[in-house]
DNA sequence: GAAAATTAAGTCATCAGATGACCTGTTGAA
DNA sequence: TTCAACAGGTCATCTGATGACTTAATTTTC
């Protein structure tokens, strides 16, 4: 006998199907108000209580924006991403932790690229800012690392790209999640190789000013080669002993 | 005056946090099962109702499975670690497109680089059996397409980062969302090319056998290039048109 | 005794009513 | 004009009730 598995649709499931539709074809555009919870309750003749459960779900996809007293409305997806931390689970062991490396310079090394080819007037001088800024702190582990992000940051900034940007900011996100044990090692490791590292975020930057997608490529590739060398260093060395 | 904002927590936030934090601190294992509705309502003093649209949230997160009759159980995500909250995010617009376009191709050519340096012979070997498949259905649409996916997905999966496997699927998933409506148009432009394709996966593949990171990377850039020239071209005859 | 049918208990799904908290625009007094 | 009070709309939460579904125990049947 062969039967096509029968799906008991749960009605908050297909509530929230529809407004899901709804948002992405355009026919509730991001700032719109939806409908009060009692009326989309008798527009689809069903309780409130799977309307909420339904808008409760669209939520936490980050879709709508339930403010009480005012009503739902659509999330411009355009604006602020990051507010529920990271939905993931933490990875522990070194292979785990060379794959997420590995994702993250494949993402770095095609935003250096991208920004290379985008990068504006404004990007070149902020970018120059922070490598004063780099400069100055030279050393200093806690602000260093800040800066060291901020430079990253701006690199991202500079592809122009928005989910380029967003999916770097989630993937260095996990990184710093995943190392917080690890952190004041790697601040450390960090702390002692500054010189060289001024110079390698330098060179990146010189890439990108020239406008120069290979090289940008090139320089970012290397200097994350440098940082993932001292860092899965350390982790053999704890591993080992263990 | 200076004031940091307070915000007064909704309590199916709080219950979600609490539930999802003992997820990810490891307390609740895959495959759990959690306390029942009425028993969390009664551990955490709150109606059922707030379990519920707690519930909901963490569904919609992939975090749980609710079945009903039988419990809620913590999903088994072994693969999505990474939970990239591009699932959700929606692009209309040409720019979106492109920058999704970018994105796939800075993965896709870091897939195939790692793939290169990382493939086995077993990957070699069903590599081959899916462009021989390729080869046969040449031209047909729908199963063009599908080969076409099994390809890349083979190759995610020699990089045996899975990270990186997830991450493609997903960025490839939002693109197949993405383009639902011009899917058809996809096709066709597919179609036409389809000799020029068979030949430029065989070049990737060639690279990658060979374990020349280099021309891996070159061949999936040029390739995914020679895809994007005709979906941009698509998108800018139907915005005329508009 | 084994298989099948039935029953019971536990759980999720859904609804409806009620009350409180909160936001926004309106109203009316100073 | 300014602003405090108010009213209406809306979300937040709780509660009780009923149905649907799953699972396991129990009883029946052969």
């Amino acid at each position: 006998m062969e039967l096509r598995k029968i799906k008991p649709k749960k009605i908050y499931e297909e509530v929230s199907e529809i407004l899901y539709e709804k948002i992405r074809a355009g026919e509730l555009k991001p700032g719109d108000r939806l409908d009060s919870v009692e009326q989309l309750a008798e527009q689809l003749q069903v309780s409130r209580s799977a309307i909420r459960e339904a808008l409760s779900a669209l939520k936490a996809m980050g879709l709508i924006e339930i403010k009480q007293g005012s009503g739902t409305f659509v999330k411009s997806n355009q604006s602020n991403q990051l507010d529920f931390p990271l939905s993931t689970a933490i990875l522990t062991n070194k292979q785990d932790i060379s794959h997420l490396l590995e994702v993250r310079k494949i993402i770095e090394v095609g935003a250096a690229a991208s920004a290379a080819i985008h990068r504006t007037e404004e990007d070149i001088q902020s970018m120059l800012q922070i490598l004063d800024e780099m400069k100055r702190v030279q050393g200093d582990g806690e602000l260093g690392e800040k800066v060291d992000f901020q430079f990253h940051a701006a690199i991202s900034a500079a592809s122009h790209n928005p989910l380029l940007t967003t999916l770097l900011d989630q993937v260095s996100g996990l990184m710093i999640e995943t190392m917080k044990e690890t952190r004041r090692i790697w601040l450390y490791s960090k702390k002692i190789t500054s010189e060289k590292l001024y110079d390698e975020h330098m060179q990146i930057f010189l890439a990108i000013k020239q406008q120069n997608e290979e090289l940008a490529k090139h320089a970012m590739a290397s200097h994350l080669s440098n940082v993932e060398k001292v860092l899965m260093q350390y982790f053999e060395t704890t591993e080992s002993m263990k």
